[in-house]
DNA sequence: ATGACGCTATATTAGCGA
């Protein structure tokens, strides 16, 4: 049994203690970070390396970063799509982990439906399509874990009316997320739990955490030869408790060798 | 509620997140 797990940490920096603590106290074998906020040159392996995880690092500065954490092998590693022109700030990076494609993948916000970061939100999302057909990912065990900034339905947000209008619930986002499924992805969590809420994100202001206003937007999408070996989906909400939590918690699948 | 909360940067406010 294996278990890849997603999480933005929102700053690896502000949140190294409780990343640490949580590999610790569940050992999950893989898990896929987002929003490091932090380079390269800054990131330091060695924590995760005293607790017996290899990780790999994609972040060039302030903004965004992603990482994969393994303690099951990590190998052969593509950053970006793989093409230094088609970088759009550090939002991807996979690599082999037990056998597995794995994909830690921070979209875009998209801020605004009028705000142009939505048409950049969109682009990257047709982006990641092309290169998933290029690279035949679908075709092999591949899972892309990650912030995906969009929420597939309206269960999977508190409050559908009070969203109208907003990024994450659009059609044109929800769309290119169809298109994902159309390749042959399947969202893990929904797949396992068809009809339980189970957000991952819920704001820091306005007591959003504690009267359960939240979304899920941190999905793990698996290939058809993963899908079929999926056991288990959950949300670690515990994570999202405590001093100085993200705003994010972890999703973790489970899968059956 | 043009709000809240939290993180970052050569900072003491502004940009960003979702």
């Amino acid at each position: 049994m294996v278990r890849i797990a997603t999480w933005n940490v929102n700053s690896l920096r502000a949140r190294l203690p409780r990343v640490l603590s949580w590999l610790e106290a569940t050992r999950t074998e893989v898990v896929c970070l987002q929003e490091t906020k932090q380079s390269d040159l800054n990131f330091d392996p060695t924590p995760f390396e005293a607790l017996g995880y290899q990780v790999l690092h994609h972040g060039d500065g302030q903004w965004n970063g992603v990482a994969i954490v393994s303690s099951v092998g990590l190998s052969d590693p593509i950053a970006g799509f793989g093409r230094a022109d088609l970088e759009a700030g550090c939002r991807i990076l996979t690599a082999t982990c037990g056998g597995i494609r794995v994909s830690s993948v921070y979209a875009p916000n998209g801020r605004a439906l009028d705000d142009p970061h939505y048409e950049v939100k969109l682009h990257w999302f047709e982006q990641l399509e092309t290169w998933l057909r290029d690279e035949g990912l679908v075709d092999v065990p591949h899972a892309i874990c990650g912030d995906f900034n969009i929420a597939p339905s309206e269960l999977d947000v508190y409050d559908p009316q009070a969203l109208v209008g907003m990024t994450h619930v659009s059609d044109k986002e929800r769309a290119a997320l169809e298109r994902l499924f159309s390749l042959g992805y399947r969202d893990a969590y929904r797949t396992i739990n068809p009809e339980q809420q189970g957000f991952s994100w819920w704001d820091y202001r306005g007591g959003a955490f504690h009267q359960n206003h939240g979304m899920r937007i941190d999905l793990l999408l698996t290939s058809p030869l993963l899908t079929s070996r999926v056991t288990e989906a959950a949300v670690d909400r515990a994570a999202r408790k405590g001093e100085k939590p993200s705003d994010h918690a972890p999703v973790t699948i489970s899968l059956i060798d």
